[in-house]
Order: C-alpha cells, then sequence, then structure tokens
RNA sequence: UGGGGUGUCGCCAAGCGGUAAGGCAGCAGGUUUUGAUCCUGCCAUGCGUUGGUUCGAAUCCAGCCACCCCAGCCA
C-alpha cells in the first residue's frame, strides 16, 4: 500500500487555492517530449503530477510537448504511455498533444501581432545573438521590431506558407531588450522548420517555441498547476507574458520543484544514450539503466518507486538522494510479496551417504516465512544434492562461520541437518565433491544439545533446473558520474563488474514454470525476476540483494 | 551593484515566533530454520554565517558567505 504522503511547498499553495475558492478541481498535467525513454527521474514528475491529482480528486493530463519534429518520435510516445501505465497511472480523458493546438496557437500569435505585442524578425541567428547582449549588459533592440503589423501578418503568412527559408526570419514577441531577464529580450516564438511532423505530417513548416507553447497548451487544458523543474524559473515571467496577452481568460500558476538527483547514476539524455549507441549497455531497457524500462526489467516494481518518489520529497533545493534509498524502497517491498525459492548459483555436489540412491522425499516449505497465507511447496530431499561452494571451508574461520566446515554441521534449509564427514578434492585441489551424513530426527526440529552452525540453501541435484542468473550491480563506481574530476569520461567510470553472468545454476524444479508476473527471493541470495524479454531460456534478472550486515566478500563477484 | 533560486544530522526531509518530526545510512542489543525480515535502544543545546527585533527566533529584519540556474531559431 501507499505510505502516507507527506505534506509539501506545492500542497501548500493547492491548499491555499482550494480554501480560497481559487479552482473547483485540480488539474495537473505530465508533459513530457517525446524525445527519449522516460528515466527515475520523470518518475518523480510522474508520480508528483497524478498523485497530486489522485489526492484531490482531481485530473491529470499526459501530453506530449511534441513542438520539436526533428528530434521526436512515435517509438517515443508508445515507450511514454506504456511506462506511465506500468507506473500505475491513469492520465485524464485521451493523451493530448501540442501539436494538436496548432491551428490555435496561430490565431493567437496572428492576435499578438495585430496588437503589436509580436514581429517578424529577418536577423541571422548569428545577428540575433549578438543583439541579445549577455548576462550583464542589455540587449539591443531589432532594426525590425517596428515593422508595421500590417507588414508582420503578410511575413508571418509568408512563413507559414513556406515561402521563406529556415533560418531567414522568425516571429518574436515584443518584451523588453533590455530586461535583466534575457528570456523577456524579446523570445522566438516561432520558427520555420521543414521538417515532417510525426503527428501532424508536414502540415506546419512553422514551429512554436516550448515558452509560447506550454502556457496556452497549459491554458487550454484548463490546468490549475504547472509543475516543472527549477530551470524554468526564469521562464516563469515570459509564461504569464503570454497568457496575460492573449485573449484567452485561463491563467494556471507555474510552480517549479527541484529535479532529481541519484548519486552512482546517470539521468542526463546525452550520457544514457551513449550508453546505448556505444554499446555499453544492451539498450534502453538494459537493467542497469536507470530508466523506467531498465528498472521494470530488472525486476523494481512500480509500487517500489512510487514508494521511494514519495520518501524523497518535494521541494526547491536541489540535492543527491542516495541510491540506498532507492534500493531500500526495493526491498522493502519485495520482501512483503516475493515468494522464497531455491537456487545455488556455484553449486557443488554433496552426497548424504546415508540415505538411499533411489529414494526421493518431499518436504513442504513456507512460501514466505511470514505469510502463511501465501502456501507451502515440496522440494525433493535426495541423496544427492547441490549446495553453494561459498557455503563451505574445510576449517571454519572462527566462531561466527555460519556455514558449513568439514567435521561440523548446518541445516539445509527446509529439509534436515547434516554433517560433513569428507571433502573430495581432484590433484589440483579443486573440491568436487563433499560427503555427508544427515540425521533423520532433525525435520523441524533442533533436538536437544544441536547446535547446527547455521542455515544454507540447497538443491536436490536430480530433481533441479539450470538456470542462467545475471547479477546486477550499480552501473557506476563513481558517486556523481554526472560530474566528476575534469578531463574523466563518464564511461571510464562503469562499474565492471556491473553485469556478472552465471551459467550452470542449479533451482529447485517449480522456477522452470517462473513467469515475469512475479518477483522472487532466491534464499539468502536476493530478489530475482525472470527476464521479461529473452523468455526463450531461464533466465534470472536480480533486482537487488538482500540486505547484508556480515559484511561479506560477494563470493559471487 | 545583471537576473532568478537554494542553504535544518553523512543523505533525503518536516518545521510557518513557543523552545529541532520522520525516513535512509550507521552503531549497539533481542527474536529468528534466510548472516534476510521483525523488534528495542543510540544517533542535531543545533538549523550557512554575523548582527538585530522579541519574554522567547530554524522560523521576523539587515549584512555577509557558499552553491545552483539563465546569453538554443531545444524542451
Amino acid at each position: 500500500m501507499d505510505t502516507k504522503t507527506p505534506s509539501n511547498f506545492i500542497r501548500h499553495i493547492i491548499d491555499t487555492d482550494l480554501s480560497a475558492g481559487k479552482h473547483a478541481q485540480v488539474v495537473t498535467r505530465f508533459p513530457p517530449e517525446p524525445n527519449g525513454y522516460l528515466h527515475i527521474g520523470h518518475a518523480k514528475s510522474i508520480c508528483l503530477n497524478f498523485g497530486l491529482a489522485r489526492d484531490y480528486q482531481g485530473l491529470c493530463n499526459l501530453r506530449f510537448d511534441d513542438t520539436n519534429p526533428e528530434k521526436e518520435s512515435q517509438e517515443y510516445i508508445d515507450a511514454i504511455k506504456e511506462d506511465v501505465a506500468w507506473l500505475g497511472f491513469s492520465w485524464a480523458g485521451e493523451v493530448r498533444y501540442a501539436s494538436a493546438y496548432f491551428d490555435q496557437l496561430y490565431e493567437f500569435a496572428l492576435e499578438l501581432i495585430r496588437n503589436g505585442k509580436a514581429y517578424v524578425c529577418s536577423l541571422t541567428p548569428e545577428e540575433m545573438t549578438e543583439y541579445r547582449g549577455t548576462l550583464k549588459a542589455p540587449g539591443r533592440e531589432s532594426p525590425y521590431r517596428n515593422r508595421s503589423v500590417a507588414e508582420n501578418l503578410a511575413l508571418f503568412e509568408k512563413m507559414r506558407a513556406g515561402e521563406l527559408r529556415e533560418g531567414e526570419c522568425v516571429l518574436r514577441a515584443k518584451i523588453d531588450m533590455a530586461s535583466p531577464n534575457i528570456n523577456l529580450r524579446d523570445p522566438i516564438l516561432y520558427r520555420i522548420r521543414f521538417a515532417d511532423h510525426h503527428q501532424t505530417g508536414n502540415k506546419w513548416c512553422i514551429y512554436p517555441m516550448y515558452d509560447y507553447t506550454h502556457p496556452i497548451s497549459d491554458a487550454l487544458e484548463a490546468i490549475t498547476h504547472s509543475l516543472c523543474t527549477l530551470e524554468f524559473e526564469d521562464h516563469r515571467p515570459l509564461y504569464d507574458w503570454v497568457l496575460d496577452n492573449i485573449s484567452l481568460a485561463c491563467h494556471p500558476r507555474q510552480i517549479e520543484f527541484s529535479r532529481l538527483n541519484v548519486n552512482y547514476t546517470v539521468t542526463s539524455k546525452r550520457k544514457l544514450k551513449r550508453l546505448v549507441d556505444e554499446g555499453f549497455v544492451s539498450g534502453w531497457d538494459d537493467p542497469r539503466m536507470p530508466t523506467i524500462a531498465g528498472m521494470r526489467r530488472r525486476g523494481f516494481t512500480a509500487q517500489a518507486l512510487r514508494n521511494f518518489c514519495e520518501a524523497v520529497g518535494v521541494t526547491k533545493s536541489e540535492g543527491v538522494v542516495d541510491v540506498a534509498m532507492l534500493e531500500h524502497a526495493i526491498r522493502e517491498d519485495l520482501n512483503e510479496r516475493a515468494p522464497r525459492a531455491m537456487c545455488v548459483l556455484d553449486p557443488v555436489k554433496l552426497v548424504i551417504e546415508n540415505f538411499p540412491a533411489d529414494k526421493i522425499e518431499q518436504l513442504k516449505v513456507p512460501n514466505h516465512p511470514q505469510k502463511p497465507e501465501m502456501g507451502e511447496r515440496e522440494l525433493a530431499w535426495t541423496r544427492e544434492l547441490f549446495i553453494d561452494r561459498a557455503d563451505f571451508v574445510p576449517v571454519a574461520p572462527n566462531k561466527q562461520w555460519k556455514r558449513l566446515a568439514l567435521n561440523e554441521s548446518v541445516r539445509l534449509r527446509g529439509g534436515y541437518c547434516i554433517t560433513c564427514t569428507q571433502m573430495v578434492s581432484d590433484d589440483e585441489g579443486n573440491l568436487l565433491e563433499l560427503r555427508c551424513t544427515y540425521d533423520p530426527a532433525t525435520h523441524g526440529v533442533n533436538p536437544q544439545g544441536y547446535k547446527p552452525r547455521g542455515v544454507i540453501h540447497w538443491v536436490s541435484a536430480s530433481e533441479s533446473v539450470d538456470v542462467q542468473v545475471r547479477l546486477y550491480d550499480r552501473l557506476f563506481t563513481h558517486e556523481s558520474p554526472d560530474s566528476s574530476k575534469e578531463g574523466v569520461d563518464f564511461v571510464d567510470l562503469i562499474n565492471p563488474q556491473s553485469l556478472v553472468i552465471k551459467q550452470g545454476c542449479k533451482a529447485e524444479k517449480s522456477l522452470a514454470a517462473a513467469t515475469s508476473e512475479i518477483a522472487l527471493q532466491f534464499e539468502r541470495e536476493g530478489y530475482f525476476y525472470r527476464d521479461p524479454v529473452e523468455t526463450g531460456a531461464l533466465i534470472f534478472n536480480r533486482t537487488i540483494t538482500l540486505r547484508d550486515s556480515w559484511g561479506k566478500v560477494d563470493a559471487h563477484g
């Protein structure tokens, strides 16, 4: 279940607006540009916008901010819709597109021109930059700034009709070239682009800019609170200017919050794309990627991601969240829902000499130690078993050692206690198998005075299936791969152990039927998830290790 | 003397003038057939800093310091 949503400054604003009777209902929107895959940072925005709508019994739209056709595609639109839905949210009505408002946007531009609030400027891009001024010096007015309304109307029509070349001119708002806020120095409203648009085809050859499109799209959808990240703070005066200067009554309030940063990960689109393009990962949905698609394939649950976003909070201060918080959210959720199973990653044979070779004993074991309602399953107990190589050592190093050693005993989880009587090695000293005896009186009980060193997992040699296990770990070894030292390429900070593939792992037979519908816990190893993409073989992705207070050197790499 | 923001425990974060919530991480115990889970305890006389107002300040005022964002015909 969702944890209690903590309050934040945006909720305070909404509470105030609502009690002042400013709105009948809260309406928010999630407005991605379809130019890439969604990542953990977007998850925060999605949870914020849809969460607000849910908690205030309002509405949240999904709107594609598709005003730059050259960078966008239908592939991204489909992926984004899938990701939002998977996260557990449903948008109000149909999906919206900024491009669906192109006609209205055009009409409002005409209105601005007629009112002397916009003009067609024929400065070259280079001249435009020069006229804009600098951060400390004011800009200069364009020589085209005082063209007549009639001339502007005629030129804008020629732009629209495709009679002018790309870059030849643009439509600009007439605001203030001396403004200390550079966004107000006659910002560009429309540029010419002879590009096919994924939604509107070749209907348009002029495309509106974000700063002009966004406020109008928000207003047309009757958005009440338009939430965006901090870097748009300087754009708010322009957002307001646009709505103050056209005849549209609705005027949403833009509120900015800080982006989500997580250590040991990168979220810049450019860097993620490089990881994919240069083959450092298998694709946008590689389980090591911080994309929604990657995390889904890794085995993260939507609930865990939602809980994480709640835990992180919403503020205006920019910090870096410890990835340990994300990992905690995953473990917390998976511990509740994941049925337990047995899988030996690095098998070594163990022969129980006092158990007959032709006998199979079915042991009932619970699927979850704290949840009897999750039922139980049968595990085959046979003369030959497998345990993990890391769970045996000839001589226990200390009293704390909780695994098997020569002439000592351990319990095999859910089964009997065994005592190791002999280790068989080859000439090079490699361990080939362990000879043991079991105590038939120890199933389900620890007889008086019997104290095995610990409990280890196991699987029957004959009644098991071979599986491939992919051990994933954090992609980077560096805490802030985004901003490491000068001259260090972030791909050089990739963790060479971020993916370790284990072949020939032995899993209990029931896992042959495992699906990607459900997360599993391999006891003592971690949470695992049947790979939903490569479904031909039995492949399990390690979502996250178990918490480990022992501080062991990971024997599995 | 460009403009806009932010500074509360190692990390995230409540707090909104009445005497520092919570989570993560960490540490110390307890339970346990997962070195898991669960449970208990510890963990900011301190809120960037310096002054001021006040009976009382993390909260109000002033100065200072640090960090982030802005000069795409990207979003």
